[in-house]
DNA sequence: AACCAGGTTATGC
DNA sequence: GCATAACATGGT
């Protein structure tokens, strides 16, 4: 089955699979010349797409199983948050003297999205406080003993673990993962969480985004940087900012002559200017992180 | 060879 | 309330 997306303004196929493919290990897909494939569940079952670009547009193939094509369009363009006019926050970043570069540099690169809340909420609490390197390691030790996994074309793909996978599992049995002791916790707390009901992204949607930060907060091994990285990232509620965010503070940095340490009120003062933007401006200024390396 | 990574909790004052 | 240690290991 071939499905075609048109392109939105503003959008870059390339800039996206940029990020997909920005020097590490990501287990959630895989990225070659002609794109991005992925594995998906569609009404419980697997489905394997892949994304590449041509004249018309995005073009999707469904390289395994079947099913409605509306939740395969859905998946991927919230996964690329296609459905987004970022003329708005082109129009501030002009404002900006040291960031209107990124408008044509970063041109047409999209906050990619973290769908399943649960997978959102568990990467960010797999990459607090260790290199991004390692955290892509254990995500995908992880996935790769409680994931489900198709292969095709001798190649293996995989869904992130469901919360049943890992509610009833012990934390010693992630430590041989090198998961530390109360990240194991942590995951398999939410996991309970997740497969008894009382939290989901449905519940999430339903609050405002400070109610729904207050919610998450409670969770054990959820702080502020998290709630508001998951409400970002999976609940795409753009007016988040991930306080506390190491990554954040040395682009702002060295993008903006900011201290080390920037206090709340410095960061509020800054994404002032960009209202109903920050998390784009926060996903941007990550960008400039990887300027240096390449 | 220290010191820092896309932080958070537990503990002590 | 606020400061500090512990976490587990890779990168620089």
């Amino acid at each position: 089955m071939l499905i075609r997306i048109p392109l939105p303004p503003y959008f870059s196929f390339q800039e996206c699979l940029w990020f997909l493919d920005r020097n590490f290990d990501d287990c959630m897909h895989k990225v070659s010349k002609q794109g991005v494939r992925k594995l998906l569940e569609i009404e419980n079952e697997p489905v394997l797409i892949e994304i590449s670009e041509n004249e018309a547009g995005l073009k999707v193939e469904v390289l395994f199983g079947k099913g409605p094509e509306e939740p395969i369009v859905q998946f991927v363009e919230e996964w690329l948050d296609m459905s987004r006019n970022i003329e708005p926050f082109y129009e501030l970043l002009k404002k900006d003297k040291e960031l209107a570069y990124m408008t044509t540099d970063f041109y047409g690169l999209r906050m990619i999205a973290i769908p399943d809340l649960f997978e959102a909420l568990c990467w960010s609490i797999i990459g607090q406080q260790i290199n991004l390197t390692f955290a892509y390691k254990l995500k995908r030790r992880l996935t790769e003993t409680y994931g489900k996994m198709l292969t095709y074309e001798g190649a293996e793909y995989y869904l992130f673990p469901k919360p049943e996978d890992l509610m009833r599992i012990a934390a010693e049995d992630l430590l041989p993962m090198q998961f530390s002791g109360k990240k194991a916790e942590y995951i398999i707390e939410i996991a309970g969480k997740f497969a008894n009901g009382q939290v989901s992204k449905e519940i999430l949607q339903n609050l405002s985004t400070q109610e729904a930060i207050a919610h998450l907060v409670k969770i054990r091994g959820i702080g502020e940087w998290t709630a508001n990285y998951a409400m970002m990232k999976s609940l795409k509620r753009l007016e988040c900012i991930t306080y506390g965010d190491v990554g954040l503070y040395n682009a702002l940095a060295q993008q903006k002559g900011f201290p080390k340490r920037p206090s709340k009120e410095e960061l509020n003062i800054f994404f002032a200017g960009f209202k109903n933007w920050e998390a784009y401006t926060v996903f941007y200024l990550w960008r400039t992180l990887a300027l240096k390396k390449q």
